[in-house]
DNA sequence: CGAATCTGGTTGCATGATGCAACCAGTGAT
DNA sequence: ATCACTGGTTGCATCATGCAACCAGATTCG
C-alpha cells in the first residue's frame, strides 16, 4: 500500500513533509546547498542507490525545487540546481542541524558544521514574533485563515 | 531491504533525519505542539494505521523525544509528553510551516496558521549569525569541528 | 453489578518503497 | 578506435506501510 498523501491537507508543515519529507530530499537539498551539482557527486556524497537517486531528483524538479541546467565546465552533460524555492529551504536545513547538534553527538564526537563565510562564526536560527521576540513552543495558538 | 540508517553520519542534518524523518514523526511532534496528548487523538487527527502510530510513538519515546505520563485527567490511562528535547524540535515545524506557506498554497485557499498567543501576530523564522543579521544560503562555508 | 463501550494497542495480510546488482546508451579521454 | 565515465534503467529480494480484525483492561451506563 502506497502511504498516504498530505497534498490536500490544510496544514503547510503537512504540505512541505508531503513535498520533501522522503527519505533523502532533504539530504539533496542540503548537498545541493553547499554546491553539489551533478549525479555521481550526490551519489557518492550520499551513498545512496542510483535508481532512488534518479527518482528523488525528478521528484524535486518536478514540483520546482531543483531544475536541470546545463553543465558548468561547458560539456555535454547536465546539472542539478537548486531554484529559488529551494534554497528557501535553508531554515528547515538550518533548524534540523542546530536540532541535532544540540542532542545527537556526544562530546569528543566529530560533526560538520556550517559557518557564515564572512565572520567564520556558527549560524542559529530563531523563532520570532513581529518585534523581533524570540519565542518557544509555548507562545502558540492554533487558528485558520484564508490565503 | 531496510532503508540505510544515518546514526553514525557526522552531519548533524543527517542524524536529525534518521531520529524524526520518518513519514509521521514530525507531524506527531507537530500535534504534541498543539496540545494533543492521546493515542486515539493522535489517530484522529493524524488518520494514520494505529499500528503505526504506535510503532512511532514507542520510537519517540525511546529517543527521548516524548514520554509517558500518568492522564491529566487522572483516569488509569496514559497519555504521550514531549520532553524539552521534543519541544526543541519547534523551529524545525515552524521553517517547514514556513516554506509550506510560501510554496505550497494556492490564493485563496484555506490553512492553518499558528500564531503568537500573546500578540496574536504569526511567527517567522530567521536563520542568524552571532551579531543578528540575517543571513541566506549564500553565506555558508562547511567544516569539521570537535564537539 | 453486568453489559456495552472506549482506549490503546497487537497480529496478519497485501502492496508499495528501498537497496543492490546488472546492464546500457551517450560522452569524453587516449 | 577503444576504453572509461556519466547518468541513468530494469529486475529482484526484502522491509515498511495501510487496512482490517481482534483483544485485554478501564470506564460508563442501566
Amino acid at each position: 500500500m502506497r502511504h498516504k498523501s498530505f497534498k490536500a491537507n490544510r496544514c503547510p508543515v503537512a504540505r512541505s513533509l508531503d513535498t520533501i519529507g522522503e527519505w533523502w530530499s532533504l539530504l539533496i537539498v542540503r548537498d545541493a546547498l553547499v554546491g553539489i551539482r551533478r549525479f555521481s557527486d550526490f551519489q557518492k556524497s550520499l551513498g545512496l542507490a542510483k535508481n532512488v537517486l534518479s527518482t528523488r531528483l525528478k521528484k524535486l524538479v518536478a514540483c520546482g525545487i531543483m531544475e536541470q541546467v546545463p553543465a558548468s565546465d561547458g560539456s555535454a552533460y547536465r546539472e542539478y540546481a537548486l531554484t529559488q524555492k529551494g534554497r528557501e529551504l535553508f531554515p528547515v536545513i538550518v533548524a534540523l542541524r542546530q536540532w541535532g547538534e544540540s542532542y545527537l553527538f556526544s562530546r569528543g564526537e566529530k560533526r560538520l558544521q556550517v559557518l557564515d563565510k564572512r565572520t567564520g562564526k556558527p549560524f542559529r536560527v530563531e523563532v520570532q514574533n513581529g518585534k523581533g521576540k524570540i519565542l518557544t513552543a509555548n507562545d502558540l495558538e492554533l487558528v485558520t485563515v484564508m490565503n
